[in-house]
DNA sequence: ATAACAATCCGGTAATCATTTGATTAAGAA
DNA sequence: TTCTTAATCAAATGATTACCGGATTGTTAT
C-alpha cells in the first residue's frame, strides 16, 4: 500500500505547516503581540525590535498558514489572529516549554521578582481580593491593548506613564502589575519601580492569553 | 535597554525549540506513534516507514527538546513521551491545523467513510451505547498498543487479524472501529472491510490521545 | 500631478535542516 | 573470543530558511 503512505505524508505535512510557524523565535514574539489585539506591521516590527521588512516576511508565513487575517486601513495594514485557538496554542506551547526546558526555567528565574507574601498567586483568591479592593491590579501595557481586553478590576497605567502617575496608587494596599505574559518584562519593571518608591507590589506572570485558557496549570 | 532585548530573545528562542520539534512531518508521525505507548527505534522506524538512521536522528531532536525519555532494555532502546502534555500539544496542533487549513480538510474528506446514521458521533452517547452493548467498539491497533490503554468497552482486534476474526462480531449491531487518530488509516480500512462483509460499521476519527484531551471540540 | 509613507516583492547570502552513507558503540548470543 | 543486532555518531549532500538591500505597489496628503 504505497498509496496510503503518500496520503499520510500529505496529512502530516499539512500539520507541520502549523508547527513551522511556531518554530521561529521572532514569529512567536509576533504571535504574542497579536494576542494583545490587532496591530499594524509597523507597530509589530517596532515592538518586536525587528525591521519592517522582516516583520512583513514573518507575517507572510503566518498568513500562509491561515493563522492571521489582514485588513487594510488607509495606509496601514492591520494584522489580527484568525482564531482564538491560535492564542491558545501559543499558551500551550510556551507552557510545555516552561515545563520541559530547564534552560528556560533558569532564564525565567533570573528575571523573576521576589514574591510578596501579601499577594496570592492563585487566580481565584486574587480576583476575590481585587473585587473587594484589597489589592489594586494595574495593567501596564499600552492603552490600546488595555482597551481590547483586560482583567476584571484592572486599572490601565502604561509602564511609560507609571512614574508620573504614582500618586494615583495607594501605599497601604498591594499593587499587582501584569502585562502581555511571562516573556514581557513590563510588569517586572513596574514592580521594581513601585518597590523602590515604597509600594507593596508583585507581578502576575500571566497575561490575557494565559488567563483565559481554561486547563492551564496554576503554579 | 539592549539588555532586555537579549533576555527576551533568549526566552523566545527556548520556546521555539519546542516549536521546531513540531515542524517536521516525520517527527509529528513519530510523536503520534509515541502517543500509543513506548516503542523501540526499530518499531518506530518501521511504522513511520523511514530508515532507522533517520528515525534515530529525529528522535535525537525530540530528546534534545526533552520531550521524550529513553530506557535501554537489552539490545533495544525504548522511547516514550516525557509528559502527557506532549501528547496534548500534538492534539492541539493537529486540531488547529484541521480548523485552519482548507487543504487538510479536503484531504481528510477524501479518506472519510460514509457516516452511518445508527452511530452517533458524540462521545457521550456513543459510550452510553457501548456500555449497554448496543454497539461494539473495536480497537484495531496492534495488541501492544491496546494493552497500554484503550477506550472503555473496546475489544482488541488488530487490523491484520480482522479478516480471520469476523465471526467474533455480531451482524445485528453496529461495529465502531478506532485506531491511533485521524491520520491513521487502520480504522478506515477496517470499516471498509466490515461493510463489504455485510456488517454495519463506522469509524471514530479520534484515538486515545484525542479522547482524553478535555477541551477539544467534538465535531 | 508629485511627494511621502506603509508595506510587499524580488534577488542574494549565510546559516540551518533533512536525509543518506559509512564507520562506531553497546549488548546479547554463539 | 567473535558474530549479530540495535542504535548512534560523523561527515557530506541538497533543500530550505532567516535576513538584508534595492526596487515596486498602493494609499494618503499636498
Amino acid at each position: 500500500m504505497k498509496d496510503a503512505r503518500k496520503i499520510k505524508d500529505l496529512l502530516y505535512e499539512q500539520v507541520a505547516r502549523i508547527g513551522k510557524v511556531f518554530s521561529s523565535p521572532k514569529r512567536l514574539e509576533l504571535i504574542e503581540l497579536l494576542c494583545q489585539g490587532e496591530k499594524t506591521v509597523e507597530t509589530l516590527a517596532r515592538e518586536a525590535s525587528i525591521s519592517m521588512k522582516l516583520a512583513s516576511a514573518h507575517l507572510r508565513e503566518l498568513r500562509g498558514a491561515h493563522l492571521v487575517e489582514t485588513e487594510r486601513q488607509g495606509k496601514n495594514i492591520l494584522y489580527r489572529l484568525a482564531d482564538k485557538a491560535v492564542a491558545d496554542l501559543w499558551v500551550h506551547i510556551h507552557s510545555l516549554a516552561e515545563d520541559r526546558l530547564i534552560e528556560l526555567q533558569i532564564e525565567l528565574q533570573k528575571i523573576a521578582t521576589q514574591p510578596n507574601d501579601l499577594i496570592p498567586n492563585d487566580r481565584e483568591t486574587l480576583m476575590k481580593m481585587a473585587r473587594r479592593g484589597e489589592v489594586v491590579v494595574i495593567d501596564v501595557r499600552p492603552t490600546e491593548e488595555y482597551l481590547v481586553t483586560h482583567l476584571p478590576f484592572a486599572r490601565s497605567i502604561p509602564i511609560d506613564e507609571l512614574r508620573q502617575r504614582l500618586a494615583e496608587l495607594p501605599k497601604d494596599r498591594p499593587i499587582v502589575a501584569y502585562c502581555r505574559g511571562p516573556y514581557c518584562l513590563m510588569a517586572v519593571d513596574a514592580v521594581k519601580l513601585l518597590r523602590k518608591e515604597g509600594f507593596k507590589s508583585a507581578h502576575l506572570r500571566d497575561g490575557i492569553a494565559e488567563w483565559d485558557v481554561p486547563e492551564i496549570r496554576q503554579v
